[in-house]
DNA sequence: CTAACGTTTGTCCAATCGGTCAAAAAATTG
DNA sequence: CAATTTTTTGACCGATTGGACAAACGTTAG
């Protein structure tokens, strides 16, 4: 028996606790935090609703886990862009990885979008630190390279809100690229279209002048 | 008295709707649909509930006004894009817009990102329909631009989704955005240095060799 | 077997939701 | 003024919501 806070968690509580998170991504992603109910989210993970509070306590408890779940991961790319290899490469690399994430894990992206679109209230002191720190200290790389004449020289935050834009843009905004796409362009082909296209686009965008 | 579709609107009827409309407007954008009440809308616009619905039967009603009458505006910007004057100065004109709209318009922007995340249930044939039609035209267009080389060859579809993600992102990411930028860099001037920057990226990115 | 513990569920509850309705209050019309 | 229509509101309703709770079920250890 446990007090208010169990600690340790059984083979059981471990794993009804990630069908659990996964059935909440699922719901959260597509209908945000007020438009789910957790019955909803007990039906898609296939247990009753009592059943589910008894492995999260409250509603709110699933969307923080996830969260917090989800920056780390969010966040890694960012983190991997060195100062080491070439600039345009490594910046290349970037945008690659994170297009890759918003075809690979589109329901966490739009779970991030959903927060931020309602004003983050649940992440906002993870906003102006954590991310904060990390987004300033990647802009002091950048500064870097621009003033090695390696990368054209631009506003680095600029570059980097860029960079988010127009990759998770091809998760947020998936059905409006589908649609206007049309059945013919729109199959999976589209990532790879786009990632040439972003690649052009920021490689000749940022090519320094002689 | 008027049958069950009122035809004739009082002085007071119009009125009242649209100080209901732009209640919604900022109701429906902060919080979605579903995370919206019509208490909520009711008590922005100063009104008793039943006294709102007196004026519009159904909360989705209120919605879908919004919704069309913001799709018009939406999507003004890029039918302006037209064939005359020079290619670059148009495109460079278009992104300007567009980033003006998320500037002065960020609740429009952020309840249309709002619809489209939850899968755009609302409007999603008229995503397929008026905006696929309105795309596939302006792509002729680039496509004509490119052919000319006035344009650097490049996906013209993409490149609609890049401008479009970059500027919306400074009215939907706008806490994101001043989060990480912080309270010096994230005053008002953030917009004219987002602008400078994506004028620098498209222009050079789509800039024709030789 | 029993006792103890972890797990599951049916039932219930208070709060909130979208929406109705009758009747009062204003405004308009004659 | 009175008659009529439009506007506003308090009270109310059924449905849904997040969550509580005790009882039942299952499992394991002695």
């Amino acid at each position: 028996m446990e007090g208010s806070t169990p600690r340790t968690r059984t083979r059981i509580q471990q794993e009804k606790r990630e069908v659990i998170l996964e059935a909440a991504l699922e719901v959260f992603s597509t209908n945000g935090f007020r438009g789910s109910t957790i019955d909803q989210i007990a039906e898609a993970a296939g247990m009753s609703k009592p059943n589910l509070l008894y492995y999260f306590r409250r509603k709110e408890d699933i969307h923080e886990t996830l969260m917090h779940r989800l920056l780390d991961t969010w966040l890694a790319p960012l983190k991997e862009l060195d100062d080491i290899g070439d600039p345009m490469t490594e910046l290349r690399s970037y945008i690659r990885r994170k297009l890759e994430m918003a075809r690979d894990f589109p329901r966490e992206s739009r779970l991030f979008a959903n927060e931020i679109l309602q004003g983050a209230p649940r992440i906002m002191s993870m906003l102006e630190g954590e991310l904060k720190t990390l987004v300033d200290e990647k802009v002091e790389v950048i500064k870097g390279w621009m003033r090695a004449g390696k990368v054209a020289k631009a506003d680095p935050w600029h570059l980097i809100f860029a960079i988010w834009a127009t990759t998770q843009h091809y998760a947020d905004f998936d059905v409006q690229v589908r649609a206007v796409l049309g059945p013919d362009r729109g199959g999976e082909g589209r990532f790879e279209d786009a990632a040439r296209f972003l690649e052009q686009l920021f490689v000749e965008g940022l090519r320094p002048k002689t």
